[in-house]
DNA sequence: TCCATTTGTCAACGATCGTTGACTTTCTAA
DNA sequence: TTAGAAAGTCAACGATCGTTGACAAATGGA
């Protein structure tokens, strides 16, 4: 046994992981609808009929695709005189960072013609945006400061990388924040929002 | 001859102005991929061959479908001071009002992943918001100008009228104009926006 | 009234989709 | 070495889609 993982080393769920990275790719660039599990299986150099054996469903299948964490958490203990900068590099990084999935743009790519991903992505605003609003600003109005700032995160997403319009695309992260930031400063903990 | 149009009051265009509504409320509610030929058909009580005949295919139903018009160069003549919450209230006109149709939706909903709606809807904000924010700035910052005016607005109408995102949903008009009208202020003429 | 144009109906086509089941190959453990 | 499980291949199913063409009904001017 080469044992690293807790149970199975076991040999070809790389398959496994082949066909989910092949997903995200196919899913993120041309939606729920757009990617068919023959393109995926294409993409994966897999037969169709094995994305079904692995995964259930093409339903199941964008489930397991469309898992987004963002790591907002950490930001909890952040002064609240710096939150909008913070959450727009955090922003850039989860669409632009080497580290991050495509889980956003799966989930933004769908949520207008997939309940399923719209639901998803309400869930993320829900669960991930607003913990953190509500711990920089007053909890009774975390829900609308955290969908202010969702409007414009997600208004940004939608023009600089889906939409791609290019005034948005051509701007620099320092553009970005200088720009974005003290919006969504002002969204988070600025007294005139009532 | 019961002459009013040019030459033909011709009667059943009627049909086609059927088709074409069915096809416009089922594109908005739906998208491109979502709402069928066969939707339309069932939803304007005609036969799915009419509209074909009507329209020569779906692509072209479609383009009919998703015609847009802002109806913001009266905007042209507007004092610098207000342009940002003038273009907020047209914004809710647009989505809200009772003259404009679905066009936004249209093209939102089907943006994501059809390159003729994303297409369009880069022209909408190219050749009608852009001129807009361009008569009350610098022609020369136009563009980024535009594009985050565009970013805040297209995030809005994301989260209020596509993803339904509860605490977006729920604002008022007042709330609306209170808290996006400064934002597209500043994004328009304001001084630190480089 | 009659004929021609328009308008609508119906069934089917080819293509693509998600999904299934039978089959063969490959690998592993005893 | 061999039996059995796992992994992969292949063809086909039913459904839905956009689209087409043949045909019937309605309409309207001569």
């Amino acid at each position: 046994m080469t044992e690293n993982q807790p149970k199975k080393p076991s040999k070809s769920d790389r398959t496994r992981a082949q066909i989910l990275e092949a997903a995200r790719l196919l899913f993120a660039e041309h939606g729920y609808d757009g990617a068919s599990i023959r393109d995926v299986a294409a993409q994966a150099s897999i037969d169709p009929a094995m994305v079904i054996r692995y995964f259930r469903s093409k339903d199941e299948l964008f489930a397991r695709a469309a898992v987004v964490d963002l790591q907002l958490p950490a930001l909890r203990v952040i002064d609240r005189t710096a939150i909008g900068e913070t959450l727009i590099r955090r922003f850039l990084e989860i669409w632009e960072g080497p580290a991050s999935g495509p889980g956003m743009a799966i989930l933004l790519r769908s949520a207008t013609s997939n309940e399923f991903a719209a639901e998803k992505l309400r869930d993320v605003f829900g669960n991930q945006v607003r913990p953190v609003v509500a711990a920089v600003a007053d909890p009774a109005d975390a829900g609308r400061r955290a969908g202010l700032v969702s409007s414009q995160l997600l208004g940004l997403a939608m023009c600089r990388y889906l939409l791609r319009l290019p005034p948005v695309v051509a701007l620099s992260h320092d553009e970005i924040i200088q720009c974005i930031g003290p919006t969504l400063q002002r969204y988070a903990v600025g007294e005139d929002v009532s």
